[in-house]
DNA sequence: ACGCGGGAAAAGTATATACATGTATGTATA
DNA sequence: TATACATACATGTATATACTTTTCCCGCGT
């Protein structure tokens, strides 16, 4: 006899059923440990690596929380949280209807400073790609990226023409990106980004810090200064319920 | 001899930075598809399982695609936008430890303006609660925060002591959030913000302005002034494949 | 030329087993 | 009493094996 549904899903998906059912019926309390994993044995009569799975799944999904030589826990409600949307800043151009266009200034190949060597978690110092775009919206410069790219993942960066595709766009479709660390904060322009920008010194721009991951390794290190007067980044969202 | 990393993580994850990075140096085209797992088993002398386990994750990531009897492929690139997330300015601080503090200037019910009765999208001119709130990080100001609340969804808005409980902590768990709109720009410190902030008039401010929803109605409506030389807003994220 | 059938290949699932690793706890010893 | 060690138990990982399900493709017969 099982406590198990009888349908088609495999079972490991019928365990997983199973659990999310009985958390929601309270049946276990959110202080107390669910079973262990040879009494859901024992109960369902299925494997443990089944159990396993089952269980990996849902804590992965967010719903459990479980400790090695402890147990498995009800996870708490999430942390509150909200989500901004940050998009490539060409396709925003012309979403609004403006033309778009882009200056490089510089693309080479450097030997980093000591503390970029280190940003990309370089054990050696080890050349990397280097490139400085400015983008106009209907000819006025609204934004100046400066651009770090690890030469490991993308070869071929400084053989592009940058000016045609947008760095932004070459670089997704060139590696997966696995995670994201942004900075968000608000500087006054010095005499280089002024001069590049068409503004005054000390006139407010954004900075967005950018540093993305491929795997365990440093893909790019981007800083994005965006004209304070003429550009600021928006964004509409539905949180999703998801996990 | 084995083409897999030497690094104390287990096995699995080995694999699935090894997919990774070759899918990121080019190894295996768009196009056609990734060796099978027998060949994966072949050449890294690991269990099938083991390497199923990696293309599993891998494809719930939203990296690969897999098809039964078919084979493995790399997945399209993502949509092109990243997110970024916002926290409770407050849980922040704490969680740099250090100690934060918030001092209550207004806290009001008003008429709106018409402008701003637009943005709430009232058809009437109704009331509402508008609050302004300084909040300290190790009693220095580092952010001033300026709301208005939908009466309709928390009438008693005005009743709370907001330098115990945190404005945000109040309202999320009040009423759920069902679609945020976001706004970043940076701007200069007027007058009053400078006062406020002790900062000079004219320097550098991160300008949040929040539009909240629950269903169709907008619950709130916020502008968050950070002091830009104190405060960045940061966060690092995994993307996780949605829809 | 066309269709059909069967085999090969690929991913998907399930299990038994073994060992690794982390945690709590009880007991013996200083 | 307090510390150290042994032990039990929990989750975590890795492998070998077996079987299932789906798809593709080749060759055979008409």
């Amino acid at each position: 006899m099982s406590a198990l549904p009888d349908t088609a899903s495999p079972l490991y998906e019928k365990v997983k059923d199973y659990i999310l059912s009985n958390i929601g019926t309270g049946k276990w309390s959110k202080d107390s440990k669910l079973p262990s994993e040879n009494e859901f044995v024992a109960a369902l009569g299925v494997s443990r690596m089944t159990v396993h799975r089952a269980l990996r799944e849902l804590t992965s999904a967010g719903f459990l929380i479980r400790l090695q030589g402890v147990g498995t826990f009800i996870a708490p409600p999430k942390p509150q949280s909200t989500l901004i949307e940050i998009n490539n800043i060409a396709a925003e151009i012309v979403a609004r209807g403006n033309r778009h266009r882009s200056e490089v200034l510089v693309l080479e190949k450097i030997t980093p400073t000591k503390e970029l060597s280190l940003s990309f978690e370089f054990a050696k110092r080890a050349a990397i790609y280097h490139s400085v775009v400015v983008n106009f919206e209907n000819d006025l410069p609204v934004q100046l990226e400066e651009r770090f790219v690890n030469p490991i993942l993308i070869p071929d960066y400084d053989k592009q023409d940058f000016s045609k595709t947008a760095t932004y766009d070459y670089l997704m479709q060139r590696t997966p990106v696995t995670e994201v660390e942004h900075i968000i904060s608000a500087v006054p322009a010095d005499a280089e980004k002024a001069r590049h920008l068409a503004i005054d010194v000390g006139a407010c721009c954004l900075l967005l810090h950018r540093r993305t991951w491929t795997g365990a390794v440093v893909a790019t290190i981007s800083k994005l200064t965006y004209v304070g007067s003429r550009y600021s980044l928006g964004s509409r969202y539905s949180p999703s319920r998801k996990t």
